[in-house]
DNA sequence: TTGTAAGCGTTATCAA
DNA sequence: TTGATAACGCTTACAA
């Protein structure tokens, strides 16, 4: 249907392998036939069927990258950060929306994944991650001497942003968290309730919120706060969209920001920037590109370097008060 | 190197056929043995080879994206808007960000393709798209019986924001153009001259910049401006991401926005709706559920559809006096 | 320098 | 209900 080797060998009458050769740059091929195949390639307009190429070859020079949350824009700084250091190495990129991954992660199309999104279970990574199939995740940390992460530091931040509210004098604080079960989630909120706890500062667990990391949650939980008696003085949001969506169903119901209540976020994305939220940034094109950048040392066989940990910036904007 | 359907087969001492027919849910296999091949399956952690498969069926029930400039976020909701439909229909979803694309197109991995990716050549896509591969575009318009578009109407919007602008009393007007050769741009430059030419308005050329449609390039104009004798008292964009780039930057050297300098934007991105700008609200979820819709279609052999042209509307926020 | 033939992992056809 | 075999498009020994 498609024209094929075959269809440029007749074309040229010469067998499938000379073209094969002709185009892979093998040596064994003279000149001239090498230059007559290539015009009629480009003549009959051929273009190797990839599908039987990798199906022999199984390498593909190209990877996949793996996500599945569309409310979150620095995904598009993360494909950037991979995709500037795939093509500066001669990789494609392919990304993958769906569940259905895990076909692309065994199909010899790509030679490695790059993994962000939080419903990809730990067991399937496992199960694919292997020899030729290196991993880098994102978003959590897996033993396996397949797969590496390259991981942002919540901790440590988050500490230091909840020390700086406190020195700030705020005191009864609220927190929205993502998704429970998620490593950023947990490392997060344990921080948070660390430096409170150090600083004697009593937390109740009416004042935790559950969220899915999207803006709509965010809203929910104004809502809510919106009818309690006793409001908290600042809300913690364990991410960006989360705060904006909170900042913005406060001001809809008369709430000031940060006048009558603080708010902060985490990820420092385009709109927190705009809207001037107090958040933590995490510098996603550069995260992409290490993420890339190990990937590709790990097919080709470079491995058990020490784990890459990222340390993000406190911005402290105008979302809380000085 | 990975378990394929011969160990299936081996391990439960039938064929490939067999193992084959169990899994694709044929009927001429018994119960009995079907069960145990699928537990086999789970229990050696088999998964089909993708590759393999295509090269064989050369259906795939997959499709490409093509896009790659990641500084505009509204790629995010075009890609939702695909992944929506695709999956509802058990399509996958494989995006591709590189001019490598032409391979994924070829590769028997995927049915069809959608393209926003204006570095994407005309004659890339005519060579590419045929009966079994068909291609619906989104930035432009492409004679050719495999090639729908979804369309977005720049012109009448355009016109009806420039007519506004006028009947607010704006008279000095700057263009700021997107990458030239776009259809994009073309209709809309196109329909700003139109209604200035109408409403007897002049227009010099020495009013028009020329960007890439990325923030930066407002910025330039921006800075450009500045140094005039004669500031224009409207900045007409032709997409967000320009104008905002703009708005920094007048703003950062003092000049007001709208007070001093009006300035419109094209698309109403995230940022848009956050800063006031007015602009043309392009439904970019839709978008991108409509154009997999009808690729979808296409690749069950359903043709000849009219054209689609969505209608976007005109946003009046801040960025333009009353 | 070129050609022949085998094989990559599937599915489809047809015979058992 | 099952199995043997050919085929998809490509690369690669190895033979000519």
């Amino acid at each position: 249907m498609n024209v094929g080797i075959k269809d440029i060998a007749k074309a040229a009458g010469v067998s499938k392998s000379t073209v094969s050769n002709a185009l892979n740059g093998k040596k064994n091929v003279s000149d001239e036939t090498k230059k007559m195949i290539l015009d009629l390639c480009q003549e009959l307009n051929y273009y190797p069927n990839a599908a039987g190429r990798s199906l022999k070859m199984s390498e593909s020079r190209a990877i996949l990258f793996n996500f599945s949350d569309f409310d979150r824009s620095f995904y598009l700084k993360i494909i950037e950060g991979i995709h500037d250091f795939a093509s500066g190495n001669d990789f494609d990129l392919i990304i993958c929306t769906s569940k259905s991954c895990e076909k692309y992660m065994r199909n010899s199309m790509t030679d490695g994944a790059i993994i962000l999104d939080f419903r990809m279970e730990n067991e399937t990574l496992l199960r694919v991650a292997r020899e030729n199939y290196p991993i880098v995740v994102l978003d959590r940390t897996i033993e396996c001497p397949y797969i590496e992460s390259i991981a942002v530091n919540n901790s440590a931040p988050m500490a230091d942003m909840v020390q700086g509210l406190v020195d700030r004098n705020y005191r009864n604080f609220a927190f929205l968290g993502g998704p429970e079960q998620t490593d950023d989630n947990k490392e997060r909120y344990g921080a948070f309730l660390d430096v409170l706890s150090k600083n004697s500062i009593p937390f109740s667990r009416e004042n935790y919120f559950s969220g899915d990391y999207r803006e709509r949650s965010g809203g929910k939980a104004a809502r809510i706060i919106m009818f309690m008696s006793e409001k908290p003085d600042v809300l913690v949001c364990a991410n960006d969209n989360m705060a904006i969506g909170a900042i913005r169903c406060f001001r809809e119901m008369g709430l000031r920001v940060p006048e009558d209540i603080g708010v902060t976020g985490f990820d420092d994305c385009e709109l927190a920037k705009i809207l001037g939220l107090t958040t933590v940034s995490i510098p996603n094109f550069e995260r992409g590109y290490l993420a890339a950048r190990r990937l590709i040392e790990n097919i080709h066989g470079k491995r058990g370097e020490e784990k890459l940990i990222i340390n993000p910036l406190i911005k402290w904007r105008k979302t809380v008060r000085q």
